[in-house]
DNA sequence: TATTTTGCGGTCAAGCTCATCCATGGCCGC
DNA sequence: GCGGCCATGGATGAGCTTGACCGCAAAATA
């Protein structure tokens, strides 16, 4: 991970497309060495995977909420967890410090989703108390994904 | 943006260097067919761009933090937004509902640095009030773009 | 209503760029 | 001085790109 490394993902973090030969040309090393250090960033995890950044309106979720949670004192953590991994709307999920236990990034198509999502997390018996923060813009925007439900 | 439309973004955010042909035996299409749509679906925007998901940790930001921000009422709002496309830290930027301005998600790479960060946004007086939170551990983790300096 | 027209979206085939693989050579560390 | 790692350059084949043709569906005209 040094500084053609660097150099090479944020080219790549740009246009993902870019031919070899144009990485190269640009970090100053041949084709060869570029995919050889692309490989190497793959297998060692600091490239993820290769990706598309979307529009989320696009894909019917134009409204960005953050919910914070505090979880319920019977609820069990690893089922928890296993639902907002389950929940195709929720982007983000982070145990975090302070008065609350989690917040949960989510996108939803309308406010009335977003009730039923809250809804349902209430009806799991997950949540003791939440709070609900939702976006009006967004200055500087995440990479969005478009296919949620992640793991399984 | 039909069924077709969205089983192909699906199948590009899941690994983006998929071969057409591939993709469009995936979902009973020709390779060039699956191209057009491609195409249409980047013109159109709801495919913004061809990105990697990368590993703060492996770019040296461990640290993931969400920041609440209360604007000082002299602050010049424009002048907020500028400074926060221009930091390198910040991942995300929202102005949303609720007692506090924005909702700011940072990547750092050590508590010394978030403390600076902070310093920092005090010290342009952009800021009445703040309340930092630190996560834990994702739950489910958003896609992490290395190279931050977005916009100029 | 029947027929034609128009346009969108698909398949197929061909050319060519580009990614991949391999052998050679140079550099640094042991 | 020796060995391992990595960049270079060329050859090969996969796969992207483009253009022409076809079919279907909706709209326009008779």
């Amino acid at each position: 991970m040094d500084e053609l490394d660097r150099k090479i993902s944020n080219l790549l973090a740009e246009d993902a497309r870019r031919s070899l030969s144009d990485i190269g040309a640009a970090v100053g090393l041949s084709a060869s060495a570029v995919n050889e250090r692309i490989r190497r960033l793959a297998a060692s995890g600091a490239i993820r995977k290769f990706t598309v950044d979307a529009d989320p309106a696009a894909f019917g979720k134009p409204i960005l909420a953050f919910v914070w949670i505090a979880l319920a004192a019977e609820a069990d953590e690893a089922g928890f967890r296993a639902f907002a991994r389950s929940q195709a709307t929720i982007a983000e999920c982070h145990h975090v410090t302070g008065p609350w236990s989690y917040i949960v990034k989510v996108h939803v198509g309308s406010l009335p989703e977003l009730e039923a999502f809250l809804s349902e997390l209430k009806a799991a018996r997950f949540i003791a108390r939440s709070e609900t923060v939702i976006a009006l813009s967004s200055v500087v925007d995440g990479p969005f994904d478009p296919t949620e439900p992640r793991h399984v």
